[in-house]
This record gives C-alpha cells, structure tokens and sequence, in this order.
DNA sequence: GTTAAATAGTTAAGCGGTTAACTAGTGATT
DNA sequence: AATCACTAGTTAACCGCTTAACTATTTAAC
C-alpha cells in the first residue's frame, strides 16, 4: 500500500503538503495541487485510516449497539429497519457502522466494554430500552458521544411516542364497543417502552371507566409461541373477553393463531390488535390492527443527531408520533 | 484516556515490559507482571486500537458486504440470519463486525473501496452472488483475504446447494402428480444462486419428461408485490397449471395472495411452493412448503473459515445441503 | 523604502502502541 | 576462570498521518 510519503516523493514536495492538499487546508499554490494529485492517482494513494485515527483521535465509525436479548435479535425487522435509517445517514456522511450486541449479564459486556474504551468509535447509537444496563451512558463516562434510540436517560434520545401509540390503539378498540379486554404483555420493568405502552393502555381504559383491576394481564416474552400460549392461558380464565390488545405484533399473530387453532373467528369472536407493524402483520390472515412506530426515521433521526452532536452542536431530542394502522383484526364485538 | 506510558510510570518499568506482559512475550519475571497488572488496573489501562492497528497492521476488524439490491435489504431475515451466524463466530474470536452495503452501479461503491484500501479490515465476509460486481475478488486484489458466501468466485465459500434445493422441491410437486407447472423467477444472470435454482427445476423437469419449452415463466424482482403480479399474469396466460414453482418465497406469498383475491383455494385449486423458508411462510395460510438453506451455518461457516484463512490454513470451502420444508400449500392436483 | 501581512512550503514532533536490538545479570558448562 | 546461554528489562526506531512552528518569498500598506 501506498504511503503519503511515496505520493510527496513522487510529487517532489513534503508529506505535509500533500496532507495538506488532500485536507484542503490552506496554504498551497494550483501548481502544487496538480503535482500533488497526479502523484496520488499515479501511486493509487488511498490513506491510511488507522494511521489517521491514530492523529486525529477521529476512527469516522460510528457504533451501532443493540443488546442481545434474544437469539433472534437479528431477524427483528424493527431493529434491523432503524439500522437501515442509522446506515442511510453514515454513508451521507462517509462514516461506517461497527456493529455490537452485547450480552446482557450482570455486568457490562466486556467485548462492548474494550469497544467504547479504546476509541475505537465517534459516537454511539444504542438502542437502549431495556432496564438492566444503559450502554450510552457508560459511552458517555468515556467521552463517547452517543445517542439512544429509546428510553434511558441520555442527553440526546429518539423515540417514539409509545404511550400515544397504545392510547390510540385502545382508543380504537374501546370505540368499536370493547369493554372485556385482555392484555398481552412482558414482564414489567424489563423494556420501558413496553411499559410506556402499558401505560397508554392504562389511561385510556380508566378514561372509559374500566378499571384496570377488570382487565386480566398475561405476560409473554415477544415470540410469536409466547403469544399462543398467554393466548391460551387467557381464554380459558377469561372467557368473556371480546378484545386482546398485545404490547407487541408477534404475540398478537400467536394470540390469532390460537384462537384460530380452536375454531374462533378474528375479528369476529375476538379483536386482536398488536404494535410495531412489523411486516408479518399484513400477511396473515386476518391482517392485523397495529401501530406503526416508524423505526427506519428513529435510525434517520439518531444518526443526524448524532453527526450533530460530533458537530459540537446540540440538537433537540424527538419523540416521534406513532401511526394507527387498521387492519382486519378489529372490529366491533358480536353481540 | 490512559496510555501505555501511564501504566510504564505507575509501574515503574518501560513500555516495552508493559507491552511484554500484556502480550504475553517473554522475558519477564512473575514480579514484573505483578506490579504491571496492577498498574493497569489502577489506571484503568484500555490499549489503543488505532494505535494497535497502525504497528500490527491488525484492526481486529472483519468486514461484512452485501449489496444495497433494494431498499429493505436489511429486513431481509436471509441476510440477517447469516449475520447472526457470521456474530456468533466473530465475537468468539473477539472481533468486530463492520458493515458495508455498496451500492450497486456500474463502478465499484466508492465507500467500499476505500474502507478495503485504507486497511480497515482484516478479512472480509461478502454475500456475493449477484452477476454484476465480486466484492470479493477486488478485496483479495487488495491483500484483504475474503471469504465469499454465495457463488462468485473465490478460493474460500459457502453456499447452499440451491441446485440439489430446487431439485428436491420440484420432485416433491412432481411427485404429487403435477404436470403443469409455472416458474416465477428474477431476470437471469442476475444472481448467480437462482439460476442454480432454476437449473435445478429445469433437470428434475427434464427427468420427469416435461419439456421446458411447455413450462411458463414470469419475472418479479424478489418482493411480494412482484410475486401478486407475476401470479396475475401467469394465470391469465395459461389457465391449466396447477403447481408454481417461485424461487424464493416473497414472491410465492404474493402468488398465494392473489390465488385467494380471486377466489382460488391454495393447495386445492393450485400448489405454490418456495424458496428459503423465511420466517412468514409459516405464519400465512396456507403454510408454505419450501427450502431451507440454513443461512446462520452458512454465516457461522464463512466466518469460521475466515479465521481459518487469517490464521494461515487453507480452509475447505463448503457446500451445505438444503432441507425440503413440506407444508400446506402443495397438495396433489384436484382431478 | 521599510514594515507588516499573507502566501507557499518545509521540518519535525507526536499520536500510542510494538518489537528488534541492545545491556546486564545469573547460572550452567567446560 | 572463561565462555556460553538464558533471563529480565531497556532503548529507540518505526507504523503513516497531521499539524504546530518555522523559513522564505511575495504582496500590501503607509
């Protein structure tokens, strides 16, 4: 590989008037460009980029850090649409994606750990919604930028507007003439979005004066196979039910799938309304009722904020609204 | 952040000791490591990578490249799930992962080059199987050792046997007893795996005395959209199939999508059949039968045999068998 | 015409590691 | 007692690039 210092002898000036001309920095003459840039195509100069890192303390790679809280992590569409949104925006601005997903124990991953603290990257998205750990702000306490997409306390987040999300959706739901209603939840305090939701849902049934206490709650780990069973679970303690409202579209499409698998009817025999609008939800049969939480602009924004933040500017966080998606699997309850 | 020189001063020895003991390289006594070990802790000591990188010419990188051929690449679970693979090897190995989707047109993705010749990485992973460009070959043409998943052609691979794939799946419609069968496919000599796939169906056909000429294509670009449309056209043209064969299974959704918009009963009316067994063919209705090609192997494989190459060993290129899924949507003709 | 300011380019230090080459001390070998 | 082979540790060069500090020349200003 070619070196700046090949390229200055080439051109018959120093490296630090080549480094110069390639960095745009005054002060060099037009005669000198050219020599300068001729030399480069001529040795096929490409820099160095740990040499570079190495001086300016600048790696232009951005790390983008999710947890690895299930085997599948790489298959969520919702995760993988705000890395879309997150790599759309680097390669405007030349910059690369580093990807990690640390392990989620008691402590902080050690492989992330060494990533943050050898300077490896600029800045650091996080997806950082779960409770255990905050991976941005143990960036922060090393002098790593970051931005989280979600609900930990950060200088600068994207999220969106969970709790509107659910309310919408309830809201729907109850105006179709619902009022026995089941949820379809994780465990609380793991992922405080999901507890935004639950929140959302919350206030709109005491809104319609439906206590929460009536409202029966089973909890699912966000598989689709976690869906059928609470499904099932729900049903048969509850049978007077009318809707299931799931903090998440695959447990909804495993709610479906139960209640079909024993001769129900969705939306006939019960409205089955989901969140995230992952692409599953338009294939089955029936189509399902859900809240689109625009994942690939949460990557956009994080990214943009983030070249802010690198930018010595300080951007406004955003909390994104939430859209309703009605589908076939609501409609109002037989009587 | 602190530096070797840090850790040399707390510990009252040179850089070179500390680097020794971190390293492992002898002559040091236990004595040496002791305080060594001790200073780093007291600091807080995390090396440098840039710095590492710059004297090793070693980033502890690997690079993982796959076309930008549409829009929601990263949402396809194909992709993604040999990422998964390719992580779970890398982070054994405690390397990381830097993405890079070129994008497609008739030069090669500037980006792209330039992270391959400005050393960044020290091996790469490359999804190639698309006509147009190797990203492979350039990456070897540039002291980048690469190992290519797919077809294109390179010292190191991994790829399914799509051939033997199709070949399995079209015996088994075959073997139901149909005669009349559609193929909906990309354009040709566009990815080298599907016209393997096709081959294939071309030879069980052959075999079974079905001329090729007699056999019906459509083209899609992958999406189930593409497959709607395909689907449309091809029952239109020729109203006496009763199996379609699609190449992937996006595009067999969309067949089955619109056999049930205009009232067509899938397997009874028609046996649709796909390729790569994505996660939605068993969520829609009916169930699609299909081929899985174990793209997590076949990441894991890749990333497996990069190290192979890194560490200097000639690894045996691989190629894995696919699985028949036999689900609802192939049935025997209705007579 | 002298001084100041701007331009063009060079020199050399430094980023934070690694490692070859060297010094020095300690046994073991003859 | 001299030689040799290890062991323990140090010194300093080097990886490739950036940039502050410097020199030298030209232009502008009074």
């Amino acid at each position: 590989m070619p070196t700046l210092q090949d390229v200055a002898r080439k051109a018959g000036v120093s490296t630090a008037t080549v480094s110069k001309v390639l960095s745009n920095t005054p002060y060099f003459s037009e005669a000198t460009r050219k020599k300068v840039m001729k030399a480069v195509e001529e040795v096929g100069y490409i820099p160095n980029l740990a040499a570079r890192a190495l001086t300016t303390g600048k790696t232009n790679i951005i790390g983008v850090v999710f947890p690895y809280i299930y085997e599948t992590i790489f298959e969520d569409a919702m995760i993988m649409s705000m890395l879309r949104g997150i790599e759309s925006e680097c390669r405007k601005r030349n910059h690369s994606i580093l990807l990690n997903t640390p392990r989620i124990d008691e402590t902080i991953d050690r492989q992330f750990r060494m990533l943050v603290q050898s300077g490896y990257f600029d800045g650091m998205i996080s997806l950082d919604s779960i409770q255990q750990t905050s991976f941005s702000e143990f960036a922060t306490e090393n002098g790593v930028p970051g931005v989280v997409i979600g609900y930990h306390q950060s200088d600068y987040f994207v999220r969106c507007d969970d709790f509107t999300g659910t309310r919408d959706l309830v809201k729907h739901v109850i105006s179709l003439g619902h009022r026995n209603i089941g949820i379809i939840n994780v465990p609380e305090n793991s992922n405080i979005g999901v507890d935004r939701r639950v929140d959302g849902i919350r206030e709109v049934c005491h809104e319609a004066g439906i206590h929460m206490a009536d409202v029966p709650m089973v909890y699912g780990d966000y598989s689709i196979e976690s869906g059928r069973h609470g499904m099932k679970t729900m049903i048969e303690n509850y049978p007077d039910l009318t809707a299931i409202i799931s903090i998440n579209d695959r447990m909804a499409i495993g709610a479906i799938q139960y209640l079909q698998s024993i001769g129900k009817c969705v939306p006939d025999d019960m409205t089955v309304v989901g969140f995230d609008n992952i692409e599953h939800s338009q294939l089955i049969t029936p189509s399902l009722t859900t809240v689109d939480q625009r994942p690939v602009e949460q990557g956009q924004k994080a990214a943009q904020m983030l070249f802010d933040v690198l930018d010595g500017k300080s951007p406004e966080s955003v909390v994104l609204d939430t859209r309703l998606i009605l589908r076939d699997s609501s409609a109002p309850p037989s009587t």
